[in-house]
RNA sequence: GGCGGCAUAGCCAAGUGGCUAAGGCACGGGUUUGCAAAACCCGCAUCCCCGGUUCGAAUCCGGGUGCCGCCUCCA
């Protein structure tokens, strides 16, 4: 089947072809290095994720970029804002703290987020700081065409009126748009609809010089500038988030095509926003999480992308925290059968496995890809991954088998990433306490005094550990 | 007010005109185990309501109800 995605553009599932022969060029909206990534971007990211692994595995020749907004888009008012609920910029405030180590502070935290989640590296990650010169050179070529303007002291507008085709993306008119506008405190703008290009603002932490006056770039026009320079100025799939459709996305597009020739992003690609115990996350109410939340409650990085990647992505998904539960024991299974294939199949060869399983794993496959293929349908993939894989855990395989069944979950994982992904939690020995207790219940149980023993390991329970008695030796495990 | 989306079992979630409506979690029963844990087996829904189109609809159309997102810097 072909590879198909529902493109915001034109509103509708449409069949994937690239650009150019073999070759896909994406961007991705990234992370705002102000804060600790949370579930919800990282959703985000995931998406991008999926989009890459799908065509790295078809063979297409993968170009990826996701732009790192440091940009302080943050006035000394915001830090004073958020100073009750973030230390670092608290910090920083006080402690007089340049704005630039906050944001590598932030994108550390981000790599690290990924890194975790198993997400492969894109390509670039280009810093809007770092290209704030392309920005200033789309904005002269604006003013130039028309399409932009300069009110002296204050910065440079994007003139909407003159791109026809403002609202395409959103679904809006400009007629709409118009008179839903809401009351413009700055009526120096032509038409409140008209967004910044370059802003003045002695209050902003970070500003450079430029033509129009020291100040800083407007938010949209960093994707602008930065897909331009890594990717031209057409390329195939712009991802985000759905509340950057409008304006950001929007935006994006009318900078982009008025500044130059050519067409801009011809996929665009949006996850919608995920909801926590079915309402918006909310600090206050609790339900507000951060990869790193997650993990501190002991998740590991693959089950947190299970959950995360599990619902479609166009689905507005509900995350809690007893679906992560739940989805770890999914999780848990899956890995348990892969770790065993791998033992068992170690010596085998896939095309050597009997006829009925080199048949069914194809056919396995084909319905995995063509799930994947099918706008990402995750959820459908994985269904058939954990059909076929209860077939494989209750079959008595050969090596040959074994090894087929294998390759099958290799494949799917270099989708999933949560099967033969590496735990990120730091496994802590037995303590010497510990390693006593454990003893002691060993030798409890050599004299076969049961009594002894349960207490024993009910003592190791209360301590996190999970006792598992197996046919070669008592293995343990640590839990929350 | 404008634009858009969603409603499938206790919970999460696929399915977009046609075999017995995927899968996961939970739950019940069982195999195994000293007992557990883990693993494995078996069981578990007619698809928000009303009307229509059709030989046939969870899937298409109309109406209703409920929930949600976006509308200038939140993925």
């Amino acid at each position: 089947m072909a590879l198909r995605f529902y493109n915001t553009l034109s509103h509708s599932l449409e069949e994937f072809t690239p650009g150019q022969a073999g070759e896909v060029r994406m961007y991705n909206c990234g992370p705002t290095v102000y804060s600790d990534p949370h579930i919800g971007n990282m959703r985000s990211f995931l998406l991008a994720d999926l989009l890459r692994r799908v065509f790295d595995q078809r063979g297409f020749r993968t170009t990826q970029v996701m732009n790192i907004t440091d940009v302080g888009h943050l006035t000394v008012d915001d830090v004073a804002d958020a100073a009750g609920e973030d230390k670092l910029e608290k910090m920083a405030r006080a402690e007089g703290i340049d704005p630039y180590e906050i944001a590598r502070r932030y994108e550390e935290v981000f790599f690290e987020n990924l890194d975790i989640l198993g997400a492969r590296r894109a390509h670039e990650y280009p810093r809007a700081t770092e290209h704030v010169a392309e920005m200033i050179t789309m904005i002269e070529a604006l003013i130039e065409k028309g399409h932009a303007y300069q009110v002296d002291g204050v910065g440079v507008y994007f003139r909407v009126r003159s791109f026809p085709e403002y609202g395409r993306l959103s679904g809006n008119t400009l007629e709409d748009l118009d008179a839903g506008a809401r009351i413009e405190v700055d009526d120096r703008k032509e038409s409140p609809l008209d967004f910044a290009l370059w802003k003045i603002d002695e209050k902003h932490l970070m500003q450079w010089d430029s033509p129009f006056g020291r100040g800083f770039p407007g938010w949209h026009i960093e994707c602008s500038a930065m897909s331009e320079k890594y990717l031209g100025r057409t390329f195939d799939v712009h991802t985000g988030g759905e509340d950057n459709i409008f304006p950001h996305h929007e935006c994006e597009r009318a900078q982009s095509l008025c500044s130059g020739d050519g067409e801009f992003a011809r996929f665009w690609v949006h996850a919608r926003h995920l909801l926590v115990d079915g309402a918006k996350m909310s600090k206050s109410k609790g339900s507000f999480f951060t990869i790193n939340d997650l993990l501190a409650r002991g998740f590991e990085g693959y089950e947190i992308r299970y959950t995360l990647i599990s619902p479609h992505y166009r689905q507005p998904m509900n995350f809690t925290l007893d679906g992560l539960e739940g989805d770890r024991k999914a999780v848990a299974r899956l890995r348990a059968l892969g770790e065993r294939l791998r033992g068992e199949g170690a010596s085998g060869a896939p095309a050597s496995a009997s006829a009925e399983w080199r048949e069914r794993l194809e056919a396995a496959q084909a319905q995995f890809d063509a799930c994947l293929d099918d706008d990402l349908n995750v959820s459908g993939g994985l269904g058939v991954v954990h059909e076929t894989a209860k077939a494989l855990g209750r079959g008595e395989l050969g090596p040959d088998e074994a090894a087929a069944g294998l390759a099958f979950l290799e494949h799917a994982d270099a989708i999933l990433g949560v099967i033969f992904a590496e735990s990120s939690q730091v496994e802590e020995g037995l303590s010497p306490e510990e390693q006593e207790l454990l003893e002691a219940r060993g030798a409890a149980r050599e004299a076969r005094d049961w009594a002894r023993s349960d207490e024993l390991r009910d003592a190791l329970l209360a301590r996190g550990i999970v006792i598992k008695d197996g046919a070669d030796g008592v293995t343990w495990e640590r839990r929350r």
